[in-house]
DNA sequence: ATCTATTTGTACGTATGTATT
DNA sequence: AAATACATACGTACAAATAGA
């Protein structure tokens, strides 16, 4: 009955209409600069402005909720709110990428023995007395050898919580994030997979003893000795993982 | 009416039911391990199996659809079917997740300059003749002196062009991939904002230089030699950007 | 604490569009 | 060219959540 051509009069190519009103309005919010937070109109003034039916608006806006762009909450004074992207969403999503090119164990280290030297350059110095007793406080979680295979898992898991510790630090957003997305990959291979299988405990004796030379230095403010110890870190690591290379398939979806 | 918790017994947490079903469907993709281009079951099926509206699947999908790992066909044969997240859409996602978190040139050039050279000396020997000859293609686009605004923009966007030509080749997905981000980022800045403006000629006349070099060494497998020509060339291009370091708010929305 | 108003969320039936055979 | 099998869109009715009186 309405076949008028909705919308936007701009050529709609091949989009489906949810998805020509997703994007209609995310340019909408970059034309007004809208912020985290501001309002977006409602689902009957949207649904009123577009001209179209209520399922089709619903379907947009779900399409800006996956991407994190808005969060929406029912009742009196709600609606759909402008929301910065999580970093965890952020994380899944591009995850999501990577779920199908097999990754190696190497092509993580291969970035993290570039990128983590950098980080701990930068922080030296700059890391507050209550970020260094979090981060000495992770390291006690694996003061003592583990005695199975749980613990040596859960130690594993924990050594990467101090990396995204510091990459949650980094002043520099890139940098930080993807160092981030590193760590947490690793971490969830570690889980899904039996990535810890063949006790590493090389890996993890002299892993726990750089963190704590690394956390001297950068109390200190030693930038270049915190490189130092990171790269090595992380060049030790990534020879030893490269024993367990086997191609890892899949299981990323969060 | 039909108030049975519907979907599955597990903690429904606080998840809405699209949300849930879209879930759903994504382990159920894990759990039998299919590959791009496997159907997924039809509308009709799943309305029957999760006993829900044909509303709320169509949300789940799009929901799927947003995070690219589905692709819908309409007609007979049609239907729902696993696809690869494209990277062009994994890049989108990304950049929605640094569009509140104002970015600086510098911080997109101080991961460059750590990980181009990385890519140059992997791919030393290991290009083929037909990319060499799509990168040589390239540098011609800048082969004289930019004489207007719009051609300076064109050339720099174009001197990106190659980069993302260097990440697409990569052998390691996640540098690959990182590279293209960065430099879809700085392309896209430099379109949005007039981030080309006060006519870097000193760039893009070194730059070009810098890349001929670039292949001669990559095309004869000197991986050394091309390490420290892209790490000269970044280091040079990071000073000279640092002059326009206006901070960048915001012009990610794909 | 209960009600009420407001706004999103879910359901369902029908009609229309579209690509394959 | 027509039939078919599927997704896409519409409109209404009703349910759930939340803030405020």
């Amino acid at each position: 009955m309405d076949n008028t051509p909705p919308v936007t009069t701009r050529s709609d190519r091949r989009r489906s209409r949810p998805e020509a009103v997703a994007e209609e309005l995310k340019s909408l919010m970059v034309r007004q600069g809208l912020r985290p937070g501001d309002r977006l109109p409602g689902e009957a003034e949207l649904i009123e402005h577009f001209a179209m039916a209520k399922g089709t608006i619903r379907e947009a806006m779900r399409i800006l909720e996956t991407q994190g762009l808005i969060r929406t909450r029912t009742g009196p004074g709600g609606g759909s709110f402008v929301a910065e992207v999580g970093r965890d969403r952020a994380k899944r999503l591009l995850g999501n990428y990577f779920y199908f090119h097999d990754l190696r164990v190497d092509d993580i280290y291969q970035l993290r023995c570039l990128l983590e030297p950098e980080l701990a350059a930068d922080l030296a110095g700059r890391l507050s007395p209550e970020v260094l007793e979090e981060l000495r406080a992770i390291t006690r979680r694996y003061d003592a050898p583990s005695t199975s295979p749980e613990e040596e898992r859960d130690q594993h898991v924990a050594s990467l919580e101090f990396h995204k510790v510091l990459a949650r630090e980094a002043a520099n957003p890139v940098l930080g994030f993807m160092l981030d997305f590193l760590a947490t990959m690793l971490s969830d291979l570690t889980v899904w997979r039996a990535l810890y299988a063949p006790a590493n405990r090389d890996l993890w004796q002299s892993g726990r003893d750089s963190q704590l030379r690394l956390l001297a230095a950068m109390e200190c403010g030693d930038g270049a000795e915190a490189r130092r110890i990171m790269a090595e870190h992380m060049t030790r690591a990534r020879h030893l993982m490269a024993a367990q290379e086997a191609a890892l398939a899949s299981d990323f979806l969060g």
